[in-house]
DNA sequence: ATAAACCCTGGAGTCTACTCCAAGGTCAAC
DNA sequence: GTTGACCTTGGAGTAGACTCCAGGGTTTAT
């Protein structure tokens, strides 16, 4: 059993961040100290861990609410849902992936057409594309 | 002269939103009716065209409003300014790349070693890699 | 007993880029 | 004159994931 500033050192989540899950339903205390202090077990712990792991391959805390709920009913719930769910979240991933790849490739056009040198910036190419919109294979 | 409806209609900005970029200095009005009402010069065209520009190569409003201090008094600043500025941002771009396209692969990996078929989820090697962290090319 | 560390709650704030609401004044067309 | 479109302001809300504050109770070690 641990408190909650036990449990933060245990996992490197803040007390504030674990009661935040616990506000958003993504965790729960086994119970309550005669005053009031949250004691929390080993589930807990193990809980928090799958929300890291979780974040850390990209699904929000929304995204991970949901995980949860399939992990507390497996049976009720199928490979293909949750592997429907991880596509999706790869297809979001990769849309995002895309996007920044267009704005890198708009960027290093923009620094490969400037000098970089100690020149008033009056003749930057760079705040002149800004302007007129002048490069025509980044879209802008 | 515009009024802000007029302009937001000429640029495809809302009203409330170019209230709100002048509220972060990123424009202005070329000033007021008797009535209050904000007149805009085509001076203010030029500034949203190029707000939306560096927005679309992943600056953020902050960023721009820099830019836009470089760009107002271009004699004060260099070309060698510029460009690390935009290199930075550059390089900003590169790690979100670069830790997007980490998740890519954690997110495929799962997903290839899933059925996804109609089976129980109490088999679901996409929850049991997050609740046992199993997946060591991941870092999880 | 004392002091410090720890805990509680409710509420508000941070960040970024908007978006909406309420109340009331102004302008343009009929 | 009337009506509807338009404008103003201040303030609050959204999204998502935290983080901080204030006031007060509890636990632990000295």
């Amino acid at each position: 059993m641990y408190r909650i500033g036990e449990l933060a050192k245990l996992t490197g989540v803040s007390n504030d961040t674990l009661r935040y899950y616990e506000k958003n339903k993504l965790i729960a205390p086994a119970g309550r100290t005669d005053a009031g202090y949250r004691m929390y077990e080993d589930e807990a712990v193990r809980q928090i861990r799958f929300i890291q792991r979780a974040k850390g391959v990209g699904f929000t805390l929304s995204d991970i609410n949901e995980l949860l709920s399939i992990q507390l009913e497996k049976t009720e719930h199928s490979c293909h849902e949750v592997k429907t769910f991880t596509e999706a979240k790869l297809a979001d991933v990769q849309q995002k992936l895309a996007e920044l790849n267009r704005i890198k490739l708009a960027l290093e056009k923009l620094n490969e057409a400037c000098c970089g040198g100690p020149e008033s910036a009056e003749h930057c190419s760079i705040l002149q594309a800004l302007e007129t919109g002048d490069l025509a294979d980044t879209r802008l």
